[in-house]
Formats: C-alpha cells, sequence, structure tokens
RNA sequence: CGGUGAGUGGCGCAGCUUGGUAGCGCACUUGGUUUGGGUCCAAGGGGUCGUAGGUUCAAAUCCUAUCUCACCGACCA
C-alpha cells in the first residue's frame, strides 16, 4: 500500500475528551474516528488490525471445532419475550419498531437466535454437540461509554455458543474453549489471565472471564503470588485464618467528637484502623422481618456488594439505607453506628468476627466504645464473607499471598446449562427416544476491545508498539526525498515491489514530506519493521533497517534488505 | 440516574466578567525555501460561535429553554 493512496489519517493532538491512552493513540493513529457517543467509524489501519484479531480469533475458534455462522442484528422481540429477556434486559437492550409497528432489539448477544435456530435444524442427539460461533456487530445501549472502543455501545464480538445433550459433553467442550482463548490471547501476545467469575444473575454456572491486565482496566482482578488463583474481585473468597483472642478489656465509652470516619478515630485515639469496626445499613429483602440490616467490617476492609447481595435477608441488587431510617432505628447518625445494643439483624464480615477488643461507634453522636467485644456485647449476629479480598490476605487456595492488579475483561465464557434452552423448549429425541432440553455454553470475545486492550500494554512515547500478530502492516518502506532522487525512488520502488511479491504487508510513505514527519508518523501507527532508504547510504549501496519494538538499526546492503525483513518476519 | 464541566473552521484553544460586526496554533490550498527526526517565508480557502426563543440600536458575550458531549460518582457512615 502506498500512502498516496491511502487514508492515513495522523494527527498531531488527541482530542480533549480522550482519557486513557488507547484512545488518544487510536485518535492520533488514524485508527478510529468518533460519529456520537459509543459510535466509531474503523479507518483504514484501524479495520486492518481489527481484521487481523478476527482472523486469529477464526482460526482459533474452527480449530477448536467451532462452526461459523452469521445471524441477524436485528431481532425480533417476540424471541426476547419467550426467553423472559425482554423485561430483564433493562434499557441496555435498544428496542425499535418497524413501520407495521412491530417490535424489534438490537442483539447486545445472540442466545435467543441461536437456540431457535437450534431448535428448528436439531432433532436428534445424533446431531451433538455442536458448537456454533460468529464474529458480528453488538449493539448495547451502555449507561455510559467511555475510553473510546474500549467500552463502546457498537463494537464487534465473537460469541459462540455449544449445545450438548449432557454436562459432561459440556464440559469438555467449555475446556476446549478455555484453551482456545488461551490460545488466541498468547498469539496476539497480550498479558492475559483467566479468572474465575461471578457467575451472575444466572446463578450456580462455571464461568471465566479472561482479562488484559492493564492499569486503565474497569476490573480488579486477585491472583495469588504462588499458585494459578485468580478469580475477579466480585467473587474471590476472603477467608480469615485468625483466631479471636479473649477479651482483655471492660466495653468504655467515650467522647469522639468531630471523628465521623474510621481514619478520624483510629488517629483520635492513635490506634490502627484494624482495631476498629465500623457498621453499614442495607435495606433487607422483602420477605425479612426488619428494613434495615446492619453489615460490620474491619475498619480496614471494603463492603463486597456482590457477595452480600447475595445472603438472603439482603435487598438484591444492594442498597445503601438511608440517614433518616438508620437515625431513627439507632438515634444516631453516620459516623457514630455500632452494633452494640443495636436493634436490627447484624451481619459480621468473617475478619471483623476474629477481632477482639475493639472500637465502633456508640450509636450515640460523637461518641465510640472500645474494648468491644463479640458475644459479651453483642449476642446475635451473623458471620458471613462479606467483604472485598485485598493484597496480602491469603490466596482462598491456601497457596501464596494476593496481589491485586487492574485487568480489561476480553472474553467471557460460562457454562449455562438449560437457562435459555428450558425457556425456550429446545431440546432432542435422545436414543431412547425421549425428549430432552439441552446444556449450553456460551463464549464471548470483545474483538473491538481487544484492539484497545493491546495498545494499553504496548505503547510508547512515540506511539502504538503493535504486536506483529496484529499490525496494521508489516513493514514500512520510508524514503526520504524521493522526489528528488531518481535513485532513491528507484531503490525504495524495487524493495516495496520484492515484498509485495513475498506477500508482505507494506506501507510504502511515497509523501512528499519531510524524513522527520515520516519517521514521526510510522512510529506512532506502530509498524514493527522499517526500512528506511536515504541519500546518506546510496553511494556504498546500503539501506537503513529499524525495529519499532526494540530501536535496533542496522545497516545493510540493498541486496540483502528483503532477505533481512523475510527472515525478521519469519517468512 | 446523581454531580461537575464543556460546546467558537477538521484538531487544540483564546475571546464571554465589562455586549460594538470573530481570532490564534496545528491541519488544508498556492508559490518559494528547506531536506536523516514534526523547516522557514509569503499569499489564500474554510466558522449563521450546539439549537430555539428573549432582552437590546446592537448578542459568541446577558437571560430562558433545550440538545449534545466529556469526566467523576453511584460501597467505606
Amino acid at each position: 500500500m502506498r500512502t498516496s493512496d491511502y487514508l492515513l489519517a495522523t494527527q498531531k493532538e488527541s482530542p480533549a475528551e480522550a482519557e486513557i491512552i488507547s484512545h488518544q493513540l487510536m485518535i492520533r493513529a488514524g485508527l478510529v474516528r468518533k460519529l456520537a457517543s459509543g459510535l466509531y467509524t474503523w479507518l483504514p489501519t484501524g479495520l486492518r488490525v481489527l481484521n487481523k484479531v478476527a482472523a486469529i480469533v477464526r482460526e482459533e475458534m474452527n480449530n477448536a471445532g467451532a462452526v461459523e455462522v452469521s445471524m441477524p442484528v436485528v431481532q425480533p422481540a417476540d424471541l426476547w419475550q419467550e426467553s423472559g429477556r425482554w423485561d430483564d434486559y433493562g434499557p441496555e437492550l435498544l428496542r425499535i419498531k418497524d413501520r407495521h409497528e412491530r417490535d424489534f432489539v438490537l442483539g447486545p448477544t445472540h442466545e435467543e437466535v441461536i437456540t431457535s435456530l437450534i431448535n428448528n435444524e436439531v432433532s436428534s442427539y445424533k446431531q451433538l454437540p455442536l458448537n456454533l460461533y460468529q464474529i458480528q456487530t453488538k449493539f448495547r445501549d451502555e449507561v455510559r461509554p467511555r475510553f473510546g472502543i474500549m467500552r463502546s455501545r457498537e463494537f464487534i464480538m465473537k460469541d459462540a455458543y455449544s449445545f450438548h445433550l449432557d454436562m459432561a459433553s459440556l464440559e469438555t467442550t467449555y475446556a476446549r474453549m478455555h484453551s482456545a482463548y488461551c490460545n488466541i490471547f498468547e498469539r496476539i501476545g497480550l498479558e492475559y489471565r483467566p479468572v474465575v467469575a461471578d457467575s451472575g444473575s444466572i446463578g450456580g454456572a462455571v464461568s471465566h472471564e479472561f482479562h488484559v491486565l492493564a492499569d486503565s482496566g474497569e476490573d480488579d482482578i486477585a491472583f495469588s503470588n504462588a499458585s494459578d488463583y485468580a478469580a475477579n474481585i466480585e467473587l474471590a473468597e476472603a477467608i480469615c485464618s485468625e483466631i479471636r483472642p479473649e477479651p482483655s478489656g471492660d466495653l468504655t465509652l467515650i467522647d469522639t467528637p468531630d471523628a465521623k470516619t474510621i481514619e478520624d478515630v483510629a488517629s483520635m485515639l492513635n490506634i490502627e484502623s484494624t482495631a476498629c469496626v465500623k457498621t453499614l445499613f442495607v435495606k433487607a429483602s422483602e420477605d425479612t422481618n426488619a428494613d434495615v440490616i446492619a453489615l460490620v467490617l474491619r475498619g480496614d476492609h471494603n463492603l463486597n456488594e456482590i457477595k452480600a447481595s447475595k445472603l438472603s435477608s439482603i435487598a438484591s441488587p444492594l442498597e445503601m439505607a438511608e440517614e433518616a431510617v438508620v437515625k431513627q432505628l439507632t438515634n444516631a447518625g453516620f459516623g457514630s453506628l455500632g452494633p452494640v445494643n443495636l436493634n436490627c439483624p447484624i451481619i459480621v464480615d468473617k475478619s471483623a468476627a476474629a477481632c477482639a477488643d475493639f472500637v465502633c461507634g456508640a450509636n450515640i453522636d460523637e461518641k465510640h466504645y472500645v474494648n468491644a467485644n463479640w458475644d459479651r456485647d453483642v449476642s446475635d449476629y451473623q458471620v458471613e464473607d462479606v467483604r472485598n479480598i485485598q493484597a496480602g490476605d491469603p490466596s482462598p487456595d491456601g497457596v501464596g499471598t494476593i496481589e491485586i492488579r487492574k485487568g480489561i475483561e476480553v472474553g467471557h465464557i460460562f457454562q449455562l446449562g438449560d437457562k435459555y434452552s428450558k425457556v425456550m423448549n429446545c431440546g432432542v429425541l435422545t436414543e431412547s427416544g425421549r425428549h430432552q432440553v439441552l446444556q449450553m455454553g456460551c463464549y464471548g470475545i470483545g474483538v473491538s476491545r481487544i484492539v484497545a486492550a493491546a495498545i494499553e500494554q504496548n505503547h510508547d512515547k512515540y506511539g502504538v508498539i503493535w504486536p506483529d500478530t496484529i499490525a496494521p502492516f508489516q513493514v514500512a518502506i520510508i524514503p526520504m526525498n524521493m522526489h528528488k532522487s531518481p535513485r532513491i525512488a528507484e531503490t525504495a520502488n524495487k524493495i516495496y515491489d520484492a515484498l509485495i511479491a513475498l506477500g508482505i504487508e507494506v506501507l510504502f510513505d511515497d509523501r512528499k514530506e519531510r524524513p522527520g514527519v515520516m519517521f514521526n508518523d510510522m512510529e506512532l501507527i506502530g509498524i514493527p519493521h522499517s526500512v528506511i532508504i536515504g541519500e546518506r547510504n546510496m553511494d556504498n549501496q546500503l539501506v537503513e533497517y529499524k525495529h519499532r519494538q526494540t530501536g535496533d538499526k542496522s545497516t545493510v546492503a540493498i541486496s540483502e534488505i528483503v532477505d533481512l525483513v523475510r527472515s525478521k518476519i519469519g517468512v
């Protein structure tokens, strides 16, 4: 490709709204342009990368025995009514009407369509298992699209769905997809981790997320430093091996004026926050005989909403109680609340339950208790795991300690079971002639998000540094002042033709630009290998080779440059 | 959904307080100059200042409404 025939679209400055590096670089390097909130046009360079990611995904899906299909983006509402998600999915599901006033949705995912397809096309156990996938545009009307391509409303997703007669078959395919996903992220060259994930509203099923590690990630991932344990922090079990000491002091009421937070109280009393407990009030579930539930955590710990909302006595989704309600119950405002003499159900986190002689709010404004103790001072309570695991905690698998890192979720695989097949009555006849509902798995990869995630992990101050496998071009040819030097033009064209003939993807910068402009653009775009042709080396029949990742440069004979590039690329 | 901020040429911004007929840098076009790391000079093209209404002799500027966009938040009492 010659730049003169191409839309390079590089920019010196990034738009003010681009906050994270991948978003800035995607604009500056001319990969995408925003059309409206969460909607992006893929420019030629961006589309090349996107297609390469898709090609790798496609290849690995095929290797894993999945078969490609393509389903409509626009889907009839009755399918969604049948599955129940017309009511459950919420405003992220974009609903539209056609000219006959019939309801449709823009597909955020395709469980309904595929289940309907299988129901019509597959009627015998002999046709199973079956694993179908597509790589296609999805639409989710996100509450808050952000970070450019990372969380856009329209995006490209690879979604696969597998169908099985029994769980054992599902588990086999699931394991195969798990390893296919690992292959994909390894081939793309990303630092990633598969993590045990929250099974969400579906419940009970096995689920793994695949996260690319990056500081800009929106999820917190808990890892063991000594085993391969990794879990989303939403789900990671916080264990407590400490044994509660016996009480040693008497419960004492003290004045704590203006001390509203754990930090205030701890610094006023000159103690660690671990010696305090904090008490939060959340709304109780409807079938609980109370309005609110008190949750008690150690001072340095944070509530895990997901864990808490799974407890039957607590409203799901979790909602914090209003201060007025709490005040009516305790006679005290936020900042002075505690479990002693409290007239509502109390749930104590395991770690808080292992504390003795702790400090807590006294349910009297501006006062706290010191030397409070479980059982002696608070009798009726329930112990649960309701906090976030944090760095330094023991790993739940018993091996090593936990580290926390940020992750970008780029893949999610799921053993759905019969959630969709049951409500949509999707089954086959078994060997014994009985109708049996199928077991399903689903497997997603955010293809467009991978592009952004790859940039988050691979860039420097000059621009993107693409992994070889997804670079938009493999080689850049940078001829200097070609318009003034026929021999440079001739050499550049000769090298270009030779590389093209080998099937190598080359961007030939034939613009009449100064050298600095070309160098900067090619580095910004992040092409792995560059061939620089200048008058300086011409007399000796030499050109220069430069590697984007390492910055290594070498000068080689014109006659050898094609072979050098070949060996670098490995073709 | 709550909070904050922003809408002025393709991008980045100034002008708004104190109303007076729209400007700077980048990009673009033309001519010249320069040529191994975003040259320099000159001349140009491009904006109904988000939209609608109001106040005024006069509105980018003041008032009202509305739309759009971004960031933060939506546990830590």
